[in-house]
DNA sequence: TGGCATATACTCATAGAGAGTATAATTATG
DNA sequence: CATAATTATACTCTCTATGAGTATATGCCA
């Protein structure tokens, strides 16, 4: 790395350029992921020199895919650590991941391209019942192992720290936004098959959880991370919408995403405080017990609240 | 863009890949950022394939640059953009630029690398003192006349709205995190030199503040933007402080990165319930007035929080 | 000694979040 | 047909955080 100042006219080192989707939908409350080869990787392909933009590029070849116009779109993160390269290969490769939402429906998901539920990679990161029953056992025990075997004290201490923070044991909450330092401690520790794979250790039993090609796994708990923060703060769960949809339907989408509960009451009042839907005037009639409204988004609230708010005490004038 | 199944290897195609770096400080008050070739560029160079991540290497250029550790850096946005390509040049470059934070004092900026005033490239960013003088003569009504001259009426309403959420007219707050979005709009308006230099029309006068070669411009308001964005939910300020000092330079020190003025009582308050420093015991004495307390980041909160909290209303048990 | 400048400590009102309860309108079931 | 089950919707109560402003302490300097 040279970051110099004489040479501001890069010199002519070159790289592969891949760029990576994580294509999120919910589908029947369930959290879904758009996967290539029978759901062993994520959608991905060399980045060509034509394309206008890396945006465009994505969404249009999400558009063809899907049929569906591709409500939204962020760069996640740009991988390029030599260490967790596709598996053997000599040459490092520069991973430009994106993330996607739109809805299923239409996926007319080419070959043996197509949606997968996003727990079947994270089982432990689903709690919408509760903390899964092989949690404790096949994880977060031998977790401690791991952390109990680190060399010196120091080490021993920072690592049970992370797991704690990571797993909210001890004192610490659960906090869903951590799904990307949970698989990293895995990793680190050599509980995933990619680990394996890559040599880090024999092979010990895997844990629960569908492995993914080289580091496809990683970029999908970064999306994953990014979206379950970003329903905290932004309109983004109605690009996963149909329509019209009722309070429940909408519920249910964000505790798919989150892996968590969330209390009726409160949610419907913060849905309504902010103003962020209109009812259509028709009610739902398919559903169980007594029918409910339909509403839709007020796209308005996109224009009008570009970005939430301030968390400084501000002075006025 | 291919992002088919078939092709999971990357093919060879291959792109200079280049690394940027928004290199923050705030001393004296004023928040500052390291550049080079006497303040036109951002520390950037070519990204070589020997480092064994992209952090390592900036974090390891960094300090041997500063001489001080770089107490944070994260990936900012990776740019690959064709129209916005360093001048005239056919071929596209891959710019991945990261923000880091770390303190000036030490800084050894060998040859004309050295520290800048960030509001010397956005003068109008700081409001410290109240909207500039200039910002309504020399930037609004030029804007206000671009939006009017769109070709359809949709298109001038869109940007008449663009200009009013960003810059904070009618009805509309002023937002400092929109930092990016006010920058697009004035070289989009063809306002800045950058955008004169690619050719975009001819040359008016270029409104106050200082270019910078390629889109560092553009990158540095990415950097800045991020940064206004975290101080509200992560204690990243204190990675600007030495190590210790009074709750004004704090106050001080957020309000050169807002650009904007702070509360004086609430921020106190917002300072101590949060736990975020310690008592010395030593007080400050070169300063005005009555001498203040010396304080100390209290690294701990790193670990006990790892990240803000929930705003999704969650049931218990 | 009397400003002047800063530090530090309170007060008061209000909005929002956490938690829980009560009632209404359907369909399924015995 | 009555009743249970299920979902929808409307409130209540409490507490904390935040916005805004005021009052008092402690130094230096002219």
């Amino acid at each position: 790395m040279a970051l110099n100042e004489a040479a501001s006219k890069p010199i002519a080192v070159c790289s592969a350029v891949d760029l990576v989707a994580v294509l999120a939908a919910v589908t029947g409350g369930q959290p879904r992921v758009m996967t290539i080869r029978d759901g062993a990787a994520l959608p991905s392909g060399p980045f060509e020199l034509d394309d206008r933009s890396l945006q465009s590029g994505l969404r249009a070849w999400v558009e063809r895919q899907t049929g569906h116009p591709l409500g939204y779109v962020e760069q996640l993160y740009t991988f390029a650590d030599r260490d967790r390269a596709a598996e053997g290969s000599a040459r490092r490769v520069i991973s430009i991941s994106y993330l996607g939402l739109t809805r299923e429906e239409s996926a007319k998901g080419a070959g043996n391209a197509g949606w997968r539920n996003w727990y079947d990679y994270f089982p432990w990161e689903d709690r919408r019942s509760g903390p899964p029953a092989f949690l404790e056992k096949a994880i977060v025990s031998r977790l401690r192992g791991w952390a109990k075997a680190a060399d010196d004290a120091a080490k021993r201490r920072e690592r049970a720290e992370r797991l704690a923070i990571s797993f909210g044991l001890d004192d610490s909450p659960w906090n869903e936004e951590l799904i990307l330092q949970r698989y990293e401690l895995i990793y680190e520790a050599g509980l995933v098959e990619e680990a394996v794979r890559n040599g880090d250790r024999d092979t010990p039993a895997a844990i629960p959880g569908r492995p993914m090609l080289a580091d496809h796994r990683r970029i999908l708990a970064t999306g994953i991370a990014r979206l379950r923060a970003k329903i905290k703060y932004r309109p983004v769960v109605f690009e996963l919408m149909p329509p019209t949809f009722t309070l429940l339907q909408l519920q249910r989408a964000v505790e798919a995403l989150a892996g968590l509960l969330v209390h009726k009451p409160n949610f419907r009042r913060l849905i309504e405080q902010h103003d962020l839907v209109e009812d259509t005037g028709t009610t739902a009639s398919d559903t169980p017990g007594r029918p409910a409204k339909l509403y839709r988004f007020r796209r308005a609230v996109l224009a009008e609240r570009a970005v939430a708010g301030t968390k400084l005490p501000l002075t006025r004038s």
